[in-house]
DNA sequence: TTGCTCCTCACGTCACGTGAGGTGGC
DNA sequence: TTGCTCCTCACGTCACGTGAGGTGGC
């Protein structure tokens, strides 16, 4: 004998999920207190079990209960039925991978042509006038300002880490150059 | 300029779908008409079709409306999620087919348990006081009257087809035999 | 009296579908 | 006038979760 609570806890359930189930007649109570409680027996608790085993394997509550108050001939056609249901959502997640995996593919290509590399900055600095001697003061007053932020960016230039430590080290020779060390 | 149906039937979705985007803020029209009419833009038409793209890829509409609405420097991120996301579902989608799998062996099983074989038969009909002869009579009598359900039962036994392949044709000699043939 | 469990509504969730009752344009 | 589309509520779906407001047993 077992108050609602108490059922719900021994299958690891709410009580809500077991009022639930009552209410639309999956699982009612053999009984009623003398306060109104919710009583169940064993044999409720053994069609819970039933239920659960169900529901784990994603069979509709109302499915579930024409199982357990119908004769169970039909348990294994309606058992296979939910076999190729869930081949079908599978395949739809499937598909949905498929779909994420294009976006982020076509994403990471929009940002590769509407960032730019290397070749593309010092195309733009050059037309702006500067040669190779303002290139190196550009890099040192980026390094000297904003040392990290310079390190991304570089390396958002699709640079190898070897220039990348290159380019910032003779930075920094400029700078303590510049500070008359 | 679309009409909310004009616009559903072109993306092939229903009039109500674009209600319920616009009831929850995911896609506006731009403008009404002077009859009330909701008056949709060719850029309307473009944000709807990235929303078609995201929910294609299984993302709830809250998140692709902050998606369209932010700049985008999160959506990988987000899509990274939803790849999480899928995996998660897909892998408890593989364990309810498990389940189910079980479920149709376990009855398979319970059947075969409950069912009868060879051995049990040969017991019972020798307990009701038959011997050799009258088994052979038994064979002979079913395959008399109901000669394809004497296969399946044969087979339902476990048996090996060439063994029930013998004694049916025993059977039939026997039928032959009391037919004075 | 204090906690605890119990009770019965009732509303929210998510992405729509389906009327109900009424209006506007060809 | 007849169809057609349009409008705005409002309710239903599925399996619960979460209060709200109140009662019973140790």
């Amino acid at each position: 004998m077992f108050t609602v609570g108490r059922l719900a806890r021994r299958f690891g359930l709410s009580r809500s999920t077991l009022l639930y189930y009552h209410s639309i007649g999956v699982l009612r109570p053999s009984a009623r207190s003398e306060a109104n409680y919710r009583v169940y027996t064993e044999a409720d608790a053994a069609r819970l079990e039933a239920i659960c085993r169900y529901r784990k394997a994603g069979l509709a509550l109302q499915e579930i209960r024409s199982l357990l108050d119908a004769p169970d001939d039909r348990t294994a056609a309606i058992l296979e039925r939910r076999l190729e249901a869930l081949n079908d959502e599978i395949g739809q997640l499937r598909e949905q991978q498929r779909v994420v995996v294009r976006l982020l593919r076509s994403r990471a290509l929009r940002r590769e042509t509407r960032s730019m590399d290397k070749a593309g900055w010092v195309a733009i600095l050059r037309a702006t006038g500067l040669g190779e001697e303002e290139m190196l003061r550009w890099h040192v007053e980026f390094e000297r300002r904003a040392p990290e932020a310079h390190g991304d960016f570089l390396e958002s230039l699709g640079i190898g880490a070897d220039e990348v430590a290159r380019i910032r080290s003779r930075s920094r020779a400029e700078i303590a150059v510049s500070r008359g060390e």
